[in-house]
DNA sequence: GTAGTTCCGTATCAACCGATACATAAGTAG
DNA sequence: CTACTTATGTATCGGTTGATACGGAACTAC
């Protein structure tokens, strides 16, 4: 039975992609509702809350727009199926590709969609945050993970390589945004993960 | 000769912290006149005019203070008196514990500071960029000067090499906000400067 | 004293913020 | 047809943004 009442005029999927964009681009704060509107296919403000709430929680959708498409590159951290080494440098190789794409905007979502947030905007940097210290527990498992193995030695300080390369995924988002290439960024993960074979 | 007309009231110094403590902790767009005005010592939308411009011009005198003091910490990438290794070297080591000292926000102002920045903020987003840009080519000139004089070898891929350095440093900033402490950064620090001596 | 200079307090500006009220249009159900 | 449901367009809400106008207060110069 199909559904009552008057149909939508606009695609609600096409106004979240577009909506991903622009926060994508701008961040949280500085995205205005005229803004989003205008971009979501120039849909009036009554349509815009009966389709998505409110700004936040706008965002908030966005954001899983984002983890389930170009976001994913860091799912390969919670593989347990590969090998740590292969996950923690996959996640580093996929990152420093998508964020520099030119087809999207540059820097991650996660890392700078809300960094300057005003009182109204804790929410919202909170869940980020959170994000960021779940793949950071993820990189710490993987590490903790190689020195089971013994592809890393037990003298290994997983606090400090796992810290390491957590600072390194997370400055990948400013140095893209800063005009690194991809090309670079690989020259700088081969360099990082030199570390793994040269103890 | 004393300067004429009516002394000012309030401490323009002390304004002048205060408003980089707000900046620090907020970002350059959250901030708004009203809290700038409150923290800087009550002082009215005049004074706040009179003393200091606009709330952009602020701003870059604000980032000015900071390059003066805490921001020093990155002082040591232009110094061609003491090693390369113990330029990168310093400069994290001193960045990872200014970054998580509690007695100011966390973080970095430089890179944090005017991350989210709609159109009205493009100036100061690009003057920000500008320095971390310089940031970065002091790297650059440091992995260079150490190939030179053979403390690196030749077959050191520069480029690869200063975008890990540059890109472990703007992490620095997102990665003291999302509380890594400065212990554990440190250790991340004596892993990433390991690469220099396994070669 | 008076003139000139600089700062201060209050009141206010136009523009924009996120969010709603209200009436109406367009569909389904019976 | 009427009743119900859902989306739409316009007009507007109270609040905040960065920035000014204007008159008066506090100082120096002479």
């Amino acid at each position: 039975m199909a559904r009552t009442g008057r149909p939508r005029e606009f695609d609600r999927q096409a106004a979240l992609d577009a909506a991903l964009t622009l926060f994508w681009k701008q961040g949280y704060e500085p995205t205005s509702l005229n803004q989003l509107k205008e971009i979501m296919g120039g849909i009036s403000p009554t349509s815009f809350y009966a389709a998505f709430g409110s700004k936040e929680k706008l965002f908030e959708e966005v954001v899983e727009l984002y983890r389930s498409t170009e976001g994913r590159v860091t799912d390969i951290l919670f593989d347990d199926e590969i090998s740590p080494r292969s996950a923690i440098e996959r996640c580093l190789r996929q990152s420093a590709k998508m964020q520099t794409d030119p087809s999207h905007p540059l820097g991650c979502l996660i890392v700078s969609g809300a960094s300057n947030c005003g009182s109204t905007g804790n929410r919202v940097v909170e869940l980020l945050k959170s994000i960021r210290r779940k793949n950071h527990e993820a990189i710490k498992s993987q590490v903790r993970r190689a020195v089971a193995i013994g592809d890393l030695p037990n003298s290994t300080d997983i606090e400090g390589l796992t810290e390491m390369f957590s600072t390194f995924l997370v400055g990948i988002s400013t140095a893209a945004r800063d005009g690194a290439n991809r090309a670079n960024l690989d020259r700088s993960i081969d360099q990082i993960m030199a570390l793994w074979g040269k103890r």
